[in-house]
DNA sequence: GACAGCATTTTACAAATGTTAAAAAATGAT
DNA sequence: ATCATTTTTTAACATTTGTAAAATGCTGTC
């Protein structure tokens, strides 16, 4: 495992050593397009990270599926309340194309963060790193109209525009998808 | 500040020696109501923990002023990209009551995670629960509507309703002051 | 290539929220 | 207490977005 880590960038910053605990307790998996890697109601044992294909994070409302979530190659992959709280959560994740994934079992991951400094950090690092994400779309809800938060899914996810149906990319930018045919009609 | 650190819940999980370490680097400070502590244009070099008196942070837009947290006694109060990426941020924060505050310069605390598991582990659980916070806030957005939010809102935080100007108010939970007037004005 | 099953767009109408301005209520200072 | 200032509510109207349903487009399979 530990050449194979060495290419995914998540893990570039951290020296050999710690690569090479981190390796002793990784592994490859693959799953096919569809599957539903991390159920909501479940408490998920499972951190992953993804290295090729992409994801989406749901939750289930009573009449829609909102996608509040999208994970490209390199994205860390887990159900936050398992990971944080040890319980089960809100989130579903689905795997919207065939996907590579390292899969680290989350007792593990937590003991090398009670054991390795360089480690704990590491971890540090990954939480405060979603933390500025989410805390970023949060704002560019409040300031931002829907039009513009399209431009700017284009602008840094152009890649997601092609692979991803337009109602999730519609979820995730908090309109319905009659909203996003309006603007996209408007954008030509 | 030992004895002083040892009362506030988010020190409590920490062993003596940790506390210690912490405390020789923590300093008290009070500043008055009205006090704009952090600036979203200046890198902030600290990083305080609210005693008491509470706190809000926001954006400005154009034409608006948007909060979209507030604190309260025992609440972290950083900059967030000050803290994560050492660079000015888009949050200001103000203090709507006089407060009572502890100060880590964040060179010092960066140190400490270099240096002190445990407290490495410390700042990943302050950046872990933060995170969960957060998103929980965004797919709240995506799944309740206004009037719910506003009920969950009083439910959750009975004391702040108490305290803060419902204009801050109407704008965390994402509707004008004009919309949040009439969902009080329906719930009686 | 025809068909079935989805995904996307369009249309018409409804509901929620925003905007602006004015009135009422609350707060603070003298 | 009174006055000035600020906050909150109310009103009227405009705009945005949602809902439901039909029309169109796309994809994969036989």
């Amino acid at each position: 495992m530990y050449g194979q880590l060495k290419n995914i960038e998540i893990f570039k910053s951290l020296s050999n050593e710690a690569l090479e605990r981190l390796a002793a307790v990784s592994k490859r998996v693959e799953h096919q397009k569809g599957t539903i890697l991390i159920y909501a109601d479940k408490t998920e044992p499972y951190f992953y990270i993804l290295e090729s294909g992409i994801a989406r994070a749901y939750s289930d409302g009573e009449s829609q599926q909102i996608t509040f979530w999208f994970g490209q190659s390199g994205a860390v992959l887990f159900s936050f309340n398992s990971y944080i709280n040890n319980s089960p959560g809100y989130e579903n994740i689905e795997l919207l194309e065939n996907c590579s994934l390292i899969q680290i079992r989350l007792t593990d991951l937590f003991l090398l963060y009670e054991q390795h400094l360089e480690i704990a950090n590491w971890g540090r690092k990954i939480a405060e790193h979603e933390l500025i994400a989410t805390e970023r779309r949060l704002i560019d809800r409040a300031f931002k109209g829907a039009a513009e938060r399209y431009q700017d899914f284009l602008d840094q996810s152009p890649e997601l525009i092609k692979r991803v149906a337009l109602k999730h990319i519609a979820s995730y930018l908090g309109v319905t998808q009659v909203t996003l045919s309006r603007i996209r009609a408007a954008h030509k």
